[in-house]
DNA sequence: GCGACGATGGGCT
DNA sequence: GCCCATCGTCGCA
């Protein structure tokens, strides 16, 4: 394995802590042979079925299945008819617990990025987590895959930590109809954030 | 610069 | 049938 690659390791702990310590690594895809990637500067963790917020909220389905599997694999899932949004499965295996990857600063394979994000300026490329996935090329194909696999599409790197002075909390955004205390929870991180 | 809103389809009650 | 872990555009300032 890689000596970059973070293990499965990183990803068997409590995924507020996996959320915080994503920022400044990198995520890398393979699309058609070439290298993307982008500096991970925004998450968000979802923990547990009593987390409304979580989709496990509603138990084991077919859909949540893989939040569910072993940490360090993929959770990539459908939303707004339109969208698909990128998770690290996170804490032991049984428990259902994911990192929303928010957005990245864009490193690697530059052009591709840009052509996938046609018309718009480099700090709309990767803003949002539907902007990532398509920057990217991340589909549901991908759902379930092993992040700590180098020699697969779709991993995440040690890059540069980022320090505490660099990082904001704030509550998760977009779950407006979900009830405190969950609403609340400072589960979002942010780096060097504007 | 900012708030409203439509697109669009799968998941779940 | 309702609800989205969103994005881009439109209208207005």
């Amino acid at each position: 394995m890689s000596p970059r690659v973070l293990p499965a390791s990183f990803y068997d702990r409590d995924v507020v802590q996996v959320a915080r310590g994503l920022l400044g690594m990198r995520l890398v895809r393979i699309l058609e042979g070439q290298r993307l990637a982008g500096i991970i500067v925004e998450t968000e963790a979802y923990r547990g079925e009593d987390d409304l917020a979580c989709h496990a909220r509603a138990g084991k389905t077919a859909r949540t299945a893989v939040m569910y599997g072993p940490p360090g694999r993929a959770y990539i899932y459908f939303t707004y008819g339109m969208h698909w949004l990128l998770n690290c499965v996170s804490q032991p295996e049984g428990y259902p617990a994911a990192v929303l990857v928010r957005a990245l600063l864009p490193l690697e394979g530059l052009e591709v990025i840009s052509a996938r994000r046609a018309g718009r300026s480099k700090a709309q490329w990767c803003n949002g987590p539907g902007k990532v996935c398509q920057a990217l090329g991340v589909t549901g194909a991908l759902n379930g895959g092993d992040l700590c696999d180098p020699r697969g599409e779709l991993f995440i790197e040690l890059y540069q930590p980022v320090p505490e002075s660099a990082v904001q909390t704030s509550p998760r955004v977009g779950i407006d109809r979900v009830p405190e205390p969950w609403l609340s929870m400072p589960w979002r991180f942010v780096a060097y954030s504007h």
